[in-house]
DNA sequence: GCCAACAACTTGACGTGTCAACGAATAAAG
DNA sequence: CTTTATTCGTTGACACGTCAAGTTGTTGGC
């Protein structure tokens, strides 16, 4: 265990050849990378679905959204994606679907019971996991963090390119 | 334009029944991608390679690997996906491989000419993106954010799940 | 030398994410 | 009322990312 091998020998190296941006994307990557294989792992063990179709059921159990569109308002994820993540929601029988009376495109979504019983089992770890999460952080630095996730939003949302 | 009230609805709507590190991978989520976007963006206006070529040619190019191992542990690629990008390479020449003499297992890679090529004519445009990035926050900020991401890092690898 | 363990790479399978083309239903314009 | 535009959703294509099983080559114990 000597420093020939420490915790992150790549993000060294490159720091010598790249900008710091770079870094700071390749960071993201990996760290991002990591927060979703943990959170599809938590929830593979307990037998429940893929990370992206949590998401959807987190959605809709918010009562924020009720029709695909407004999964992929809300949310902003793809519609393709979405329509897709339903249909097999709804195979697996932790959603229904009606068609909406007065606008016959529109699909109605609704959590079942089993759907429900899912999330409420699996709540209570996501919530634990996220909580080790920003444990890290004190509340100014949550805040700090947070702006500046905003800056980059921001800068990113202007890119010339 | 959506008629919500806000610049940014689904985030505050989640953050109403979310607790906060939900919203922290969410939005690491969206600004990865958007970040990723622009700089597959960028490399495809420019006639180039997707993203996950260009990544691997920068670690190529940077000098500190020259087989598809040393790529996997520089820049923590998984070693399936580098191999099918180094045949695209080799495919599209903008690489040349050599089968190692002493260890027939080992492929040694080398960029070609075009290679080279089309990195130097990329990599000015990269790394204006990239400042246009990190130009947004002082030198005490990015020591700041980086410590975060560090903080993330470790914390995310210690989670018990 | 022989065989088992290991290492470098390959391949297949699946999930995730984005984009664009498309169909069906509705709304708007004439 | 008919044509046109728009909207909701579906589908196909492709890139990305991860995991596991498989191939071929090397190495080390016997």
């Amino acid at each position: 265990m000597s420093d020939s091998k420490n915790q992150n020998p790549g993000l060294n190296d490159l720091s010598y050849t790249y900008p710091l941006a770079s870094v700071l994307t390749y960071r993201l990557s990996k760290l991002q990378a990591r927060l979703n294989a943990q959170a599809a792992d938590l929830l593979r063990r307990y037998g429940a679905v893929p990370l992206a179709h949590w998401r959807v059921l987190m959605v809709l159990s918010s009562g924020v959204a009720t029709t695909q569109k407004e999964i992929v308002e809300v949310a902003a994820f793809d519609k393709g994606q979405v329509s897709r993540i339903v249909d097999k929601l709804i195979e697996q029988e932790f959603l229904v679907s009606e068609i909406d009376i007065d606008d016959k495109r529109i699909r109605k979504l609704k959590l079942t019971a089993s759907g429900k019983l899912m999330i409420s089992r699996l709540v209570p770890l996501m919530q634990q996991r996220q909580e080790h999460l920003v444990g890290a952080f004190s509340e100014a630095e949550k805040k700090q963090l947070f702006e500046f996730l905003d800056r980059l939003d921001e800068v990113s949302g202007k890119m010339s390119l």
